[in-house]
Parts: C-alpha cells; structure tokens; sequence
DNA sequence: TTGCCTTGGTGTAATCTGTACACTATATTA
DNA sequence: TAATATAGTGTACAGATTACACCAAGGCAA
C-alpha cells in the first residue's frame, strides 16, 4: 500500500463515545490511556483500522478490546480530519457512539489502557487529542437521535419501569416531563410490552416492568408510525 | 509517512452527493470518469484528500475541481469503509453531500472529468465503486433533514415564490402538500422575507417573491423555536 | 377586446394533539 | 400501625393540524 497510485497514505482511527445511564445522570466511559502519546490521560476507547476490517468491524473490536464490551448499540457518528489532530503523523479518525445498560455490562480495562471508568457526562476530565470535540459531537447527536428514534432502551435493562424510561428522556433531554402524559403518549404508541412483573427489592411501591417490542415497532413503521418523544 | 508507528495506511477519498433542482425533479450531479479504473463510468465527484488539508477542505476542493462548483452548501454525510470497496486498494471514502440552486450555477467538466451532468435522482445510471450506496445514504439524509432544518433554501436562487417552496419539499418527501396550509405555516415561522417584487417571464400572474432571513432564523432558534415541514 | 387558460392568493370549521394539573393506591420500614 | 416513598390514574382547555373551494390577475390566442 506504501506505493498506490496517489500515494496520499494515512492512518484512520476509529474512536467510540460510549454512553451510559445510571439513576442519576448520563455517564461516559473513558479509558486512561497505556502507551504513549499522551499515556495517562483519559481518552475515548478507540485505535487503528486494520487493513482488513471494516469501519464497523474496527470499532467493535477497539471497544472490546480495551473495555470488554460486546454486543453493545455502535453506530457511526461523524468523520474528523483535523490536520494537526493526532502528533503522530496525519490521522483521520472516524467516530463511533455506543450506548449500553450500564447494570448489565461489566466493564475492564485491557489492551493499551492502564484503566477504564464511568464520567458524568457533565463532568469529564482533561481528554487526549481532539476527544472533548468528538464527545460533544456525540452527545448532540444523543440529544437529537433519542427524539425521534427508540434508541433510549438500548441505555436501559430489557426489563424496564415506566419511570426509569421517563428518567432516560428526562436526564438526556435537559429537561422534566409530565408523568401522565408521558405514560399516555408512550404507552399509546404500542411498542411496549407490558410484563407480569414488577421490579424487586424496592422500598416501596413496586412498579410495573415493560419491555421495548422490536418487532411492534418495525410494523408500526411499515405502517407510517414515526416515533417521538 | 509510510513508518509511523502504526503501519496502518490506506488512502483517504472524498465524494459529494451533490443535489439540485429543477421544475421538475431532484438532480444529482455525475461526473464521468476520465481515468482508470472505471474510466468512462459516471462516478460521484470527489478524490483522495491530500496531506495538508482537511476533509472538509478536501471535498471542496475536489467538487470545484471536478465540476467547477463553488460556494455551495457542503456538509459530512457518512464515510464508506468496506474492505473492497476500490480495486486500487484500502481507500476509506469519506462522502460528503452539497446542495446548489441548479440555476444559479454553471457546472463543468475539469480535472479528472470527462463529462459533468445532472441526472434526475429517479433515474441514475450505473455508477463506479459503492456510490450507489453513497446516494442512498445522502437521499436518505437530504429527506430526513430537509424538515427539520432550513436547508431547503439552498436548493432555490436567492428570490424565490411560495409555490416553489412548496414544490421542493412535495418532490423532496414525495407527497402533495396543502397549498393554504403549507403558507400558513411557512409565513407563521417568520424566517421569510416578503419582497416588493415579482417573477418575471411567466404566461400567468406573477408571485410573489420572498427570501429566506438566516438572522431572523438564527434568533429564533435562539428563543426555543423549532423548524419544521 | 374578449374570453380562456394558468397559476396566485386567501379563510373557516372540525378534529386531533399537547398540556396543565392533584389525588388515591400499594409496598416497605420504623 | 403510622410514616414515607413511589406507582398509577383522568379531565378540561388551548393550540395545532387538517380538509376544503373560490376569486384574482396576467398572458395569450381567437
């Protein structure tokens, strides 16, 4: 590859902003970075595209190579092309988003990162290379994906209270909802399956769980149904 | 280049999805390839970004190049990394979609370029390497944008009646619009200006024409309002 | 110059959707 | 059994969306 007929080479990257939902707020998880440059500080998980994977591929394998986390919501999110944006020479690096249930996936630091850990979002450290900008970009892309595509359940347990979900669009939207009429217009959209059960081992009243129905919703779509918060 | 820490290299691409339109219908612009591979194929505009420059630099650079456009509407669509996707090699395309006021612009073939036209978005030829897939992607996105942002104006001259407003989102979103309702609700946002003029040089009673006010946009958005067809 | 053709431009009533708002029910724990 | 914490429920009002039909103005051809 060192002599194609343009002989414009560079690296491409790839780098995931994953995100996270506890009760509280909206976490980010970072990895504290191994190997130079930039060893120690807190980075977005991410590396090299290998010439034989896909983008895709490339993003998946960074995420569970240095967090062990697999199976998870990736989607791409933006491309960034900095000139100067890695020292190491011209680096292209494309972008990826996560979002996972934090309770059901154990996270561990592996190759290349000395540690793995949980952010609020609204209260990062200092990031490795242009990661504060890549972030943002992530986070804007949440605020307006999660609107009008059912992506939030991904951020939450199969299993899920109508209340943790009104919390989901709550934290992530910056702003607080009507708890009946957002029980009346999600339940009226038929997505949901409404479950046998109730959550456990709560200090009281124990709320009913539902769970996201893929399949409803793909009809529905087939049908004309668009989906909004 | 070719010894950076890594030995990942591959070439970088840009290609434009560029949109016009016309009375009629949605048009993308083609080139037909001059050089190989795929010499004589209609190809979306675009090329290898060089070393010193950005992608968004690199994709303007190649559509004024290839096509002789300028100053157009450019924005970061998706980037295409599939293994085989070019049989020079790894290139990974980062495409880019641009949206032009078809008669305000003179096109031409240049650098690279056989031929340059426009075909109707409902009935391309073959094109060279992924960009079929490409324009999917960029169809897809100009739809699901269009109404939630001012971008349609990009489409029209400067000066533009009601009626060809209406007439772009109805080919856009492929559906018929209520012609009462659709400028009730253009004129309520309060984005347009109402000019003193006329069109000229049609066999009927002229319309009106308006043009859209960024500023006027831009401090609305600002108190909250939304956009939306 | 008259009439025809084409597109421009306008209002209202009915329906649907979104919003605001407060109390009772149920489980746990002290 | 009382206190506390969250679950769960309905209605009235306002605003937004939809459906719908006719007159106006200018060019053009007979």
């Amino acid at each position: 590859m060192c002599h194609s007929p343009t002989d414009q080479h560079m690296a491409i990257a790839v780098d995931c902003v994953v995100f996270g939902l506890d009760d509280e707020d909206l976490k980010v998880l970072l990895i504290q970075r191994d190997a130079e440059p930039m060893a120690g500080v807190w980075a977005l998980p991410g590396g090299f595209v290998l010439p034989d994977e896909t983008l895709d591929e490339a993003a998946s394998r960074e995420l569970a190579e240095e967090t062990g986390l697999t199976r998870v919501f990736l989607e791409q999110l933006y491309s960034f092309g900095a000139v100067d944006r890695d020292p190491r020479g011209r680096v292209v690096s494309v972008a990826y988003y996560a979002l996972v249930a934090l309770r059901d996936h154990r996270v561990r630091a592996a190759t290349d990162a000395r540690d793995v850990a949980w952010f609020a979002a609204a209260d990062l450290p200092t990031l490795a290379f242009d990661h504060e900008h890549i972030l943002d970009m992530g986070l804007q892309r949440l605020k307006g994906k999660v609107r009008y595509q059912p992506i939030g359940f991904e951020l939450l347990p199969s299993k899920f209270t109508l209340s943790q979900l009104q919390r989901l669009y709550e934290v992530i939207l910056e702003r607080s909802l009507d708890k009946r009429n957002f029980r009346k217009k999600i339940l009226a959209m038929g997505i949901l399956e409404e479950l046998d059960e109730v959550e456990q081992d709560v200090a009281h009243r124990a709320a009913r769980l539902y769970r996201f129905d893929p399949d409803k919703y793909a009809r529905l779509v087939e049908a004309g149904f668009s989906f909004e918060v």
